[in-house]
DNA sequence: AGAATGACGGACC
DNA sequence: AGGTCCGCCATTC
């Protein structure tokens, strides 16, 4: 899989693809793994963070560096966020903060490799390619879906 | 090869 | 809180 685009509209989206995909043809998102993992997402299923290894993302492009900081930063689970250092620590390059940011603003997969779960040091909100607002609707939306989950068990343990 | 460029982080005002 | 400056580091030109 090469990447993932949006747009707010499906003829802005075309419009994108015309220039990047040409000729591109349109399938059943249940009929792919990624369709699958995004179907999933937007229904507000908490995917395993492992789900991302049965999907399958193209990294020949990326270089070594890049290709560390998107499979780490796939671990992180649905709703939770990590700081662009401590990624960077978790690659083994602790003082790298600002080159994970480079890194990730080149991320070919956003959503799936879940770029807008890093933010800024002291949860600060930063950087986006799609425009911070998007980040925090993902984020809100993430965090919602574990509110209503623990609402569920909460009641289900109250009676 | 060297300089410029960021989705950083921390210090300081 | 908000703005500047500077050290960091992988990439890019």
């Amino acid at each position: 899989m090469q990447s993932v685009e949006w747009e707010r509209s499906r003829e802005e989206l075309e419009a994108v693809l015309a220039g990047t995909l040409p000729g591109a043809k349109e399938i059943d998102p249940a009929e792919c793994s990624a369709g699958r993992f995004l179907l999933a997402y937007s229904d507000g299923r908490q995917i395993p963070a492992g789900a991302v290894a049965a999907i399958p993302l193209d990294w020949a492009l990326a270089s070594g560096f890049q290709r560390m900081v998107w499979k780490e930063l796939a671990k992180v689970p649905f709703g939770e966020t990590i700081t662009y250092g401590e990624l960077a620590a978790r690659c083994g390059r602790g003082e790298a903060a600002r080159a994970v940011g480079a890194a990730l603003a080149r991320n070919p997969w956003p959503v799936i490799v879940p770029c807008h779960r890093v933010v800024g040091a002291g949860g600060r909100m930063v950087g986006f390619g799609k425009g911070i607002a998007a980040k925090r609707t993902l984020l809100a939306f993430e965090k919602r879906c574990l509110d209503e989950a623990a609402g569920c068990i909460k009641k289900r343990q109250n009676g």
